[in-house]
DNA sequence: TATTAATAGTTAATATATTAACTAAAGTCC
DNA sequence: GGACTTTAGTTAATATATTAACTATTAATA
């Protein structure tokens, strides 16, 4: 297949389903004064309690350097907090704060609802098949090329 | 269907799809001192020749505010000038440089190839696929929801 | 064990993204 | 024709992304 022309390129595609749902998503975290990054870093932290900084990168696909912003903004909010790894001391852990964990109850049922409305535009089996297909372009190699 | 965990909701293998494959592209950009932004413009502007700075916005997908900044770059840089329309003087009309238009020839053949990488990790018809279902998400209605 | 290599977090510099607001120029409508 | 609305571009303020470099630790190994 040749060179698609780029306004149906894979990658403007990808970007093109994101700038249609995320908007959607960010109305949501508007209302709680958070941002999507943040909220991709409660999303973990509701599931984990406590997590080091380099895995906390990996679960929201946030690079280090972002990262330290993000979490410096919502240690400012109140939403985390820092601390150091007896065991490493390199380490950092972050875990939430009162005020984040009672977050997740009032954001995660609109987060919910959104999701079903996106869901109801499509049939479930190509839900379900553009997410077994991204899961395969996400385990290219990423040193080759 | 419930919520999916974060880590395999739509969204975020949307953003480890992009994650995935972005960076193979950028190596090539980073060689001719270009952004990936960058190269949207110019990708677009290698077909269009003259172009309204909104009409730019639409194709690149880079919002008015951010794509100012992009062009601010690209004229100190030496890759596109502005210029002002005759019949509508709120527009701002894009085209290339000498040295706008000479990067085509050096560019395209090394993103062809990184293309032809990634198309190679995937059957023929699972890339039809995947681009038919993400025109179908970025059909969903964008007020809804 | 002294040295070297690798890891975790951070800082710095630059480029983008996001939202709101603001200016200038057209278009609308009475 | 003047008030109202819309459009195109921009600016401003804040938050992120990207790449390189740098510090402190820890791991690896000769």
């Amino acid at each position: 297949m040749a060179i698609k022309e780029l306004n149906n390129s894979l990658p403007m595609m990808l970007y093109k389903a994101l700038d249609t749902i995320m908007p959607k998503f960010r109305i949501i975290f508007k209302e709680f004064g958070i941002t999507e990054p943040q909220a991709r870093v409660l999303r973990v932290l509701w599931q984990h309690q406590k997590i080091a900084l380099n895995e906390l990168s990996s679960l929201t696909l946030i690079t280090p350097p972002s990262l330290v912003g993000v979490i410096d903004r919502m240690e400012l909010s109140e939403l985390v907090e820092r601390n150091h790894s007896n065991t490493d001391r390199r380490k950092t852990i972050i875990n939430l704060t009162t005020k984040g964990i009672e977050l997740e109850s009032k954001v995660l049922p609109k987060v919910a609802k959104v999701y079903k409305e996106i869901e109801s535009s499509l049939d479930e089996k190509e839900l379900d098949n553009i997410l077994i297909l991204l899961e395969k372009i996400s385990l290219i190699d990423r040193k080759k090329g």
